[in-house]
DNA sequence: CCATTAATTGGCA
DNA sequence: TGCCAATTAATGG
């Protein structure tokens, strides 16, 4: 079993340690559209994305949602609890694709970090980029409009996944629904459709298909 | 092919 | 911009 492995995010790890972080946990094969966690259950596990696609959502009696994050390959969620004493999820989640999850219980992970100083390293780092990110986000939210916020979103995974194909062009192949995108930079999806719309018109971006979508970093605005 | 779900559009607050 | 309603497009059986 070296799914972890593979994954390349505990790259730091010696081979021991490794063994002792997979033995501690078990791998666990989701279809898609599968609730993982609520919001207010009680927190007595971790995930980490082997494989697939992950959404962590708030939502209210409405069934008004806000996205909080996306999780793929590499991934630990949730990200409470592991360091100090919160007791429930923060959010809920669900797979948008089928995906393949390390499940592993708080208490072993939270041994684990104890016993691998350079596994509570890897998630310090990571949790302060998620920090970030998640600060940045909420700082465009109540500062930017919408349009600037849709940008800035379509740099960072251009950044992150993107593909470069051509002078200035990149592919985002793997865009979330423009529903989800609304959700996500929390706007009206009939607003994320007119974004698009001018974004083409300007040339700033061409649709691949769904799920696709070809940025020129050099024109988009901002 | 049909049944759903997603995206687009126009109108109006 | 948001929200609603009416279409139209895209998907997945």
């Amino acid at each position: 079993m070296s799914m972890l492995q593979a994954t390349g995010w505990l790259g730091n790890l010696t081979n021991e340690e490794l063994n002792q972080v997979e033995k501690r946990g078990i791998l666990k094969r989701y279809c898609a559209k599968k609730i993982i966690f609520e919001k207010d259950e009680v927190l007595n596990r971790y995930y980490y994305v082997v494989d697939g696609l992950i959404q962590a959502y708030h939502q209210n009696r409405d069934g008004r949602k806000w996205i909080v994050g996306q999780f793929s390959q590499g991934d630990l969620f949730p990200h409470t609890g592991l360091v100090g004493d919160e007791t429930i999820y923060p959010a809920s989640s669900k797979t948008l694709a089928s995906s393949i999850l390390f499940v592993i219980d708080r208490q072993a992970a939270r041994e684990l970090i104890h016993r691998i100083p350079s596994l509570g390293q890897w998630i310090t780092q990571f949790l302060a980029n998620k920090n970030q990110e998640l600060i940045s986000r909420f700082s465009d939210l109540v500062l930017e409009p919408a349009l600037s916020q849709l940008v800035s979103l379509l740099k960072r995974l251009a950044r992150q996944s993107g593909i470069q194909v051509s002078d200035g062009w990149v592919l985002i192949p793997n865009l979330m629904a423009e529903q989800d995108l609304a959700a996500y930079i929390g706007v009206a999806p009939e607003t994320v459709s007119r974004l698009f719309r001018r974004l083409y018109r300007r040339n700033c971006a061409k649709s691949a298909g769904r799920g696709k979508i070809y940025v020129n970093f050099d024109k988009l605005p901002i």
